[in-house]
DNA sequence: CGGATCTCGGCAACCGATTGCCAATCTATC
DNA sequence: GATAGATTGGCAATCGGTTGCCGAGATCCG
């Protein structure tokens, strides 16, 4: 029988460092000091606490710690979609780094919506020491709002005064459009996502530009949302579009786009280059494999998650590179058909 | 300038109930009660002090709560390896759940280790009120070792004494089967994925067991790493077999099998019939589609989570039906060849 | 040998909630 | 009008660590 009430009865109450400083003969605060302190203790005593601890199994209780610390040894992740697989190496590099440091990471989804994002973010910004936005819906003044209660970080997406991993991606994009060229294409369609995301209007608008230095020409369509459904609805105005090459906003867009071709016997790339974005898992077994520009996640997963947790512990911010886009020519582009389809 | 040295100096110290409690001119465990016991505290103080709350913007500190309470309203869910497709609906199922009765979901990965596993679950079992173990590749005891510190559930897994969601197999592979063998296929080959996978063994002994009885033969290859790079690794012993017909752990393998056949210029399905497991994201768009057996994995999650939340609440467990597995036809199977390729 | 400095460990306050217990007041009932 | 009972709110302990401050004893140094 438990004789605390609020454990359940089958459950041993863990080892606190009262136990430890109990067997050990020594205060509390003792204990606390031979765990994380080192030298602060006479040497003979800090090992002897750390055999008991060993001995009885104590395990810091962290958010015992973190009560006057204010510490939580935590990092909150907050995307649009869990599911998308452009995150999943970006997640895993995160996640990669914190726990190599010590912290755990949280997940949060927004799926898409502003206002939830804010109330997940408010939400978990207690529990956490930081936060990673990543892909932003929010505006830019709740974005500086959060960042007034925690160290915050943006990934896909500038604000001014909130540090930012952000791949570049205009070498991406320089590629894709020279090849287009070298390949006769004259006319390109840029499918938008949604018109919250600060990525696809950096990318629409990086395309506009290089395109227009090629003297290409570029028509937006859109906004649609940047799932594979979104893709396949772009179709229609693809073709209306008279465009004879169409970038995505992202591969999720170009495979939807690619699948609702096939069924309608739309052949790609004969009738029409497809170039899509990022690179995501599945995107190289398609037919044809998708010609795409390659963002690197992991990296800014990486990135984003080691430059926060220097702010978190004033470490001198790491000279830090920009992650750069990159062309990936694989099926799904070819020589720009004469007529119209 | 802040007055609490521990706090970075340009962020504001959060409100606490000893904020709302001041200027409402009560105590703070009125505060406390009127804010969470409703009725407990006169209507019309209760009021004002809501006003108050939310006037200055109070936010229940989590942490503070969970160290009296010892509840965290957080899940953690652990799980071999964040970026494989076949999680995500998973993940989304159980973090909606959590989210809709208010819980956090933590997310960590054990990359294949048990070791890992064990002590990222050690690690976060005091943070957390409760644990989702997915394809675990601990031992028996240490899962039930973890079931005594804190109410644990394992998905695709089975450990006497824990709680469990595990979808049933069997509807899929006898469909599965029925299938090829109209096909007529009589030899099939199993690729294994990781030997430390109950969810492996419980494939395999089902689909021998389900061949057995149409009287068909299995011959089980591997085990294999459950990766597409896995499944390529396993062209060579499926050519060697003799069998004509392949059902591989998972979606992953089959689609690396795939592209290895292609590459070698085997044609799927015409010289040999490929089956995969749990319909993941990608596996419908490679050519040919891969015919596989469906997991219902975001009912999983839900259905874990769920569970889980009951468990901790003493709410009356749910009657709960078990996901069942479902046979996809698609088009990676087609009629047995006669002799060798 | 005496004073300054170091080393080592304990005391007690604190982080921000929750909650058992108690007391004061109000209401109801006979 | 007395008393039982309900209502309302406060006191103080508690969760498990961390840390500023203090003092006893050891060590150093001129």
């Amino acid at each position: 029988m438990a004789t605390n009430g609020r454990r359940q009865a089958d459950r041993a109450a863990p080892a606190t460092i009262y136990d430890v400083a109990r067997m050990a003969g020594v205060s509390p605060s003792t204990v606390s000091r031979a765990l994380n302190k080192p030298g602060r203790i006479n040497a003979s005593t800090e090992h002897r606490i750390r055999e008991i601890a060993e001995a009885i199994g104590y395990r810091l209780n962290p958010l015992a710690r973190a009560l006057p610390t204010g510490r939580t040894q935590t990092l909150a992740l907050t995307l649009s979609d869990i599911t998308n697989p452009v995150y999943f190496e970006l997640i895993r590099g995160a996640e990669r780094v914190a726990a190599s440091r010590g912290y755990i990471l949280i997940l949060a989804e927004s799926q898409e919506s502003a206002d939830l994002e804010n109330e997940t973010a408010q939400r978990l910004l207690s529990s956490v020491d930081g936060l990673i936005l990543v892909a932003a819906r929010l505006d830019n003044s709740d974005i500086v709002e959060l960042g007034k209660r925690k160290p915050i970080l943006t990934v896909n997406r500038k604000v001014r005064g909130i540090g930012s991993v952000v791949a570049d991606v205009r070498p991406g994009i320089r590629d894709a459009l020279d090849h287009l060229q070298r390949l006769g294409h004259k006319k390109l369609a840029y499918i938008a996502g949604p018109s919250s995301s600060w990525m696809n209007r950096l990318r629409d608008r990086t395309i506009s530009s290089e395109a227009g230095d090629r003297g290409m020409k570029v028509v937006t369509l859109g906004p649609h949302v940047p799932t594979v459904a979104g893709g396949a609805a772009a179709l229609e105005a693809v073709r209306e579009s008279g465009a004879t090459a169409a970038l995505a906003y992202n591969d999720l867009m170009a495979i939807g786009l690619l699948k609702a071709g096939h069924e309608v016997g739309m052949r790609i790339p004969e009738q029409l280059s497809l170039v899509g974005f990022d690179d995501i898992f599945g995107s190289d077994f398609t037919s044809p494999p998708i010609t795409t520009i390659r963002t690197p996640h992991a990296l800014l997963g990486e990135q984003a998650a080691l430059r926060l947790i220097a702010e978190l512990n004033n470490e001198a911010a790491h000279r830090h590179t920009v992650p750069r886009t990159e062309f990936l020519q694989r099926s799904s582009t070819d020589r720009a058909r004469l007529g119209r389809f």
